[in-house]
DNA sequence: GATTTTACGTA
DNA sequence: CGTACGTAAAATCT
């Protein structure tokens, strides 16, 4: 059945979907059927009333098995077929007929009809022209079956795109900002300009954008912008070539010293930019006012922060960031980065986080003197555990060699199945699902050799396999010179070269206090620092966080005189669960515990895993036995997070019907845990937002269920160790980091260097600084702090240091 | 050549 | 049906 456009004739919005599905081809009526329901909900949230709505698709006709490729020559959806054309004519004549406001396009085969463009995601939320009919405006957002299959996220999106689109709906023409923008002007201009800003006491914010080629720390271009529409942009550099002689380029940067000095700087990553203007050019910028991805994530952790996005919320403007290089691109990135600040100053103060945003800004100069300090490696040392790593890897590779007949690339997933699912016959392993109703993927990993090594325990292959996939992956993380390759014992990759040291032998790190900084939906972002490649000085592996133990022997401090101490919250999350949960036991053991040495703490038999042992089975502190305490651990550790009997089975190496009981055992002993969960969930029901002890808020946009629950239920502990590792960090920077150097941060664990006769001092200054009482559930809880000490990262001692 | 998937290291 | 993170190499798409 033919669908054609219903709703008011005067409507001031035209919603605009793709085509019709199954209800809607049986009523004649556009969205009526699942899409239609979401799109009730959407517009509901959104504050707008379906029924003063024009309705339509793009296409009036069901296509065959709901593909909409139906109606186009190719496979990109961007050729007609005639049919198709007609539909467009009319949806063209029903726009000119009643003169809407606003047209929403509903994905992307609307935003196409209407405007010509592709690629929603870049488009949405942006007011833009019409091409369909010119001199009506289009705001694109996501299709509801799109937000209706995916996980949450794109619903609060397409709200938030719907709200824009109702105010659009308030007057007819687009409104973009009249920019006055001046790009690539000379040297002169631009310090003519800056120090004006300089001189102008009524100017209290300026916005500054830095471009630098990836991976180097030059400066290509500078924009300034003193307003979210007046900016100028000058480079520095054209290509590997300078753009003008070195006295303009010093002026040029005296005068950025000077403006950094004299106003309220805004930036979009300050980390980044200010470290360029440090590291080569020693401009300082020592107060940043905004950094517009710290306050998009206090006030928008689940949403994504590159610049365009942010824009799309915060400003009313053209979306300028899918455009090809232009040069007015810089100084509009310094524009609307001035504008979406002004949003978020607003903003920060609504939603009431303006104190995580001032502690997140106060992290900048940590992150960043971390990042350019870098760690040193000790070559002797990387070098030997290159060789030992590589006749590991070798000797595997030949023993597998014999035992297979043949060469397998064991790196590869497809080969790893063929092998031994195809070949050898053996039970197919599956991946853990993320819900039930998801499909089952094979997989033929670690896990899936170790299991199959329990099921076979003849078998010397798989611990073999395991043996040189371990040692390849070591080498990642170790540096490698290729001669495996060279060999023929592992396949040729790629080259891309591993673990490039810097001239004095570091390698370096960005740490991102926004987390994390890719750009999927997978992002949580609960306040802890992530570690990728430097994007200032592109050497080492990249993220540091991950460095298995074993490559941790060749970091080495700066100075080969000095030693690193770590110092690691004892228990840190399971200490910050006691009490919400108020396990009195708990509580209990970590008060009296607390200030003890690790020494102490074992002789007086305080030790989580032991109690819970004691707990589950009820047997004397002092009589629990080896195995009860794993047991205690692994239950402890599975159930705060609310793992399931499987993960239980697989970590104890028992029956899954053992692990059920061991449970059930656990959970009775420990009646509280349940009871927050439950809490949890309530406080999702009331308002999807959770606030930490240190006040930090996160709202939950998943879908509702078991997913969003784990979620939820790691959030307070990790994100509150996250914080309060990160406060003290701070602290111990401003305090004492004129003689000791910050040398690595590991979510809970801060290292740091010193003589090795100043470890004492140290030791105390660290803890002055780490300990700190928060207050939960009326309580107030002290996470105490343990010290390792050592000549390099991987070789540590434990300290029985006394409070 | 660019993008997605798979796997794997840490807290 | 632990969570969070980033990266390399293979697989897949265009």
């Amino acid at each position: 059945m033919i669908v054609n456009t219903v709703g008011p004739a005067n409507a001031n919005i035209f919603l605009v979907g793709e085509a019709p599905g199954e209800k809607e081809d049986a009523t004649g009526i556009p969205f009526v059927g699942p899409a239609g329901d979401t799109l009730n909900r959407l517009l509901s949230g959104a504050g707008i009333l379906r029924t003063e709505c024009l309705i339509s698709n793009v296409a009036r006709v069901r296509p065959a098995g709901n593909r909409i490729a139906e109606y186009f020559y190719d496979k990109n959806c961007t050729i007609p077929k005639p049919e198709l054309q007609t539909w467009m004519e009319m949806l063209r004549q029903d726009i000119i007929t009643h003169r809407p406001n606003v047209i929403v396009a509903l994905g992307r085969t609307a935003l196409w009809a209407l405007t010509g463009r592709t690629g929603i995601t870049s488009a949405r939320g942006y007011a833009i022209e019409c091409k369909l009919v010119p001199g009506f405006k289009v705001l694109p957002t996501y299709h509801p079956s799109f937000v209706m299959q995916s996980d949450g996220k794109p619903y609060y999106h397409a709200v938030m795109d719907l709200k824009k689109a109702r105010y659009h709906s308030t007057f007819p023409e687009l409104r973009y900002p009249k920019y006055n923008i001046e790009y690539n002007v000379g040297p002169r201009r631009f310090v003519e300009y800056v120090e004006a800003l300089c001189e102008d006491r009524m100017l209290e914010y300026a916005s500054v954008d830095v471009e630098n080629t990836r991976g180097t720390p030059h400066i290509n271009e500078i924009g300034v912008a003193h307003s979210a529409t007046d900016a100028m942009s000058v480079k520095l550099l054209n290509g590997r070539y300078p753009a003008m002689n070195e006295n303009d380029e010093i002026s040029v940067y005296r005068a950025m010293a000077k403006l950094f000095n004299c106003k309220k700087v805004i930036m979009q990553n300050g980390a980044h930019d200010i470290g360029l203007f440090m590291y080569r050019n020693h401009v300082l910028c020592r107060k940043l006012w905004m950094d517009t991805l710290i306050a998009s994530h206090c006030c928008y952790p689940e949403f994504p922060r590159d610049l365009g996005f942010l824009a799309s919320y915060a400003l009313d403007t053209f979306p300028w960031k899918d455009a090809d290089e232009r040069p007015e691109y810089n100084p509009l990135d310094a524009a609307n980065t001035f504008g979406i600040a002004m949003f978020f100053d607003k903003e920060i103060d609504r939603l009431g986080v303006r104190s995580t945003f001032n502690f997140e800004m106060s992290e900048i100069p940590v992150a960043l003197t971390m990042q350019l300090q870098g760690l040193k490696i000790d070559t002797t040392v990387q070098y030997a555990l290159m060789r030992e790593t590589q006749n590991r890897a070798r000797a595997a590779a030949a023993e597998l060699k014999t035992i297979l007949g043949k060469d397998i690339n064991f790196s590869s997933s497809k080969q790893m199945q063929e092998l031994l699912y195809d070949d050898l016959k053996l039970p197919v392993q599956y991946k853990r699902r993320k819900s039930v109703t998801q499909e089952r993927k094979v997989t033929a990993g670690k896990e899936a050799l170790n299991k199959l090594s329990v099921l076979y325990p003849d078998n010397p292959m798989f611990a073999k396999v395991l043996e040189l996939k371990k040692q390849i992956t070591l080498l990642k993380f170790i540096g490698d010179d290729g001669i495996l390759e060279e060999e023929g014992v592992i396949p040729k990759t790629k080259k891309k070269e591993k673990m490039v040291l810097s001239p004095n032998n570091t390698v370096h790190t960005s740490y991102n206090i926004t987390g994390s900084s890719t750009d999927d939906e997978g992002r949580k972002s609960f306040g802890r620092w992530s570690s990728s490649g430097s994007i200032i000085l592109p050497f080492g592996s990249g993220n540091l966080q991950n460095v298995p133990s074993y490559a941790r022997q060749m970091y080495v401090p700066h100075d080969p005189k000095d030693v690193i101490i770590q110092a690691d919250y004892v228990q840190a999350e399971a200490v910050i669960v006691a009490f919400l949960t108020n396990d009195v036991g708990l509580i209990k053991m970590f008060t009296e515990s607390f200030g003890m040495t690790p020494k102490e703490r074992a002789e007086k038999q305080y030790d989580v895993h032991r109690y819970t042992a004691h707990t589950m089975f009820g047997v004397k502190m002092e009589d629990v036995t080896k195995v009860q305490r794993q047991v205690g651990k692994t239950l402890r550790h599975a159930t705060n997070y609310s793992a399931g009997p499987a993960v239980i089975a697989n970590s104890l190496k028992c029956s899954l019907d053992a692990a059920k009981k061991l449970l059930t055992v656990y959970l009775r002993a420990n009646p509280n845990l349940e009871v927050w969960h439950r809490q949890i969930q309530q406080q999702l029901a009331a308002g999807r937002t959770l606030t930490t002890p240190l006040g930090r808020k996160h709202f939950f946009m998943e879908r509702w269920g078991d997913t969003l629950f784990r979620s939820a239920y790691s959030y307070i502990p990790q994100s509150t160790i996250g914080d309060l590792l990160n406060i003290s960090m701070v602290d111990f920077y401003e305090n004492y980091c004129r003689e000791r150097g910050l040398y690595l941060q590991l979510h809970d664990a801060i290292y740091v260097t010193c003589k090795e006769e100043d470890v004492d001092t140290t030791m105390r200054e660290m803890r002055r600084s780490m300990i700190r009482p928060m207050l939960i559930n009326g309580h107030e809880v002290k996470v105490d702090v343990d010290f390792k000490v050592g000549k390099t990262w991987g070789n540590m001692e434990e300290i029985n240091y006394h409070a």
